[in-house]
DNA sequence: CTCGATAGTATAACGCGATATATATCGCGA
DNA sequence: TCGCGATATATATCGCGTTATACTATCGAG
């Protein structure tokens, strides 16, 4: 072991927060990926970050822009606009008549897309969403709240100032 | 609201679960850019998501095979194999003298990978790490011990197979 | 010794998150 | 009415995770 630099102790400490973003990243990738096999193996052409923005849609109960789905799901815009391309090519949703302002553009779930929620919905989500409760509660209660919570509290200070902070902190 | 297909409520409550692979790609794709952000501002080159090879080689004190790298990290090796490709070009990693199997390369660090550690442990990472601890203790502790078990429970039964499972106890 | 199976790595392709920027439209003030 | 800043969306690019696949080297059986 080279301890040359400084205990690895202390880097190993460090480090288990300092990878927390990649970890956390590939968890969610992990994630992502096994329920589109599942939707791949039913033939659904659909991908898994896209049904958020149809069940915004359908919840809403009516056409919403581009901003407003970004907005309620706190996804960046142009996530939105990449992803409501694919879903108007899947034939899931389609653009409305356009309102007064021709900037935006109003986008309602489409017949074939509520076939689908109404699909995935009977017997799909529900086994999703038992098998990672499951996962989670195994790990300890409220983990949905805790993430609430990070993603409220950053929401408010972002890690980049948190992290700045820190520095003028250890400075003084 | 439209409650054609079925009660929002539900599928609100399942949609929780459905989209938290999603959230947690999100959360931890805005902790790496922050991080990338104060790197960059500091005039490093590296990527946020490269730290943790860097670590591995300076924890272990030698150098290392692609997939022993991937293995510690828990990283694809398709990954570890980029980062590395960058890393090398950044002269921070070198390949050194290889083995008795030429399949494998055996990267290690280099002076200016170790210099560069050793700049970041100074302040940066105690920096990082205090910033995104206050983060998670405020939501409750033990969160790293919880993503730990979560990690070491979707290796033992990966997610896909709890799905099926529940949709076969579904069926049932 | 040769050949087929296996193992290690690199590359390609894709998903999806981000930021930066271009473009079109709106709204408002001179 | 004209023009200018603000706003909504689309597009380009990048980071980094994945799987699939190609290629090379090794090893074991015959």
């Amino acid at each position: 072991m080279n301890l040359s630099i400084e205990s690895p102790r202390d880097l190993i400490a460090t480090l288990g927060y300092l990878c927390l973003g990649s970890r956390l990243k590939r968890l969610g990738e992990r994630m992502q990926t096994s329920v589109a096999q599942h939707l791949g193996a039913r033939g659904h052409e659909v991908q898994p970050a896209q049904l958020p923005l149809l069940w915004a849609l359908q919840e809403h109960g009516g056409a919403m822009t581009i901003g407003a789905l970004g907005e309620r799901l706190g996804i960046s815009q142009p996530g939105v606009s990449r992803a409501i391309a694919s879903l108007e090519g899947q034939g899931l949703v389609r653009p409305t008549r356009a309102g007064k302002d021709r900037r935006q553009r109003q986008i309602a779930i489409s017949p074939a897309g509520e076939a689908l929620m109404a699909d995935l919905s009977a017997r799909f989500f529900p086994a999703v969403q038992r098998a990672v409760e499951q996962l989670c509660l195994a790990a300890g209660p409220d983990l949905l709240a805790r993430i609430d919570r990070i993603e409220d509290d950053l929401a408010d200070a972002p890690l980049e100032a948190r992290i700045a902070a820190q520095l003028a902190k250890a400075d003084a």
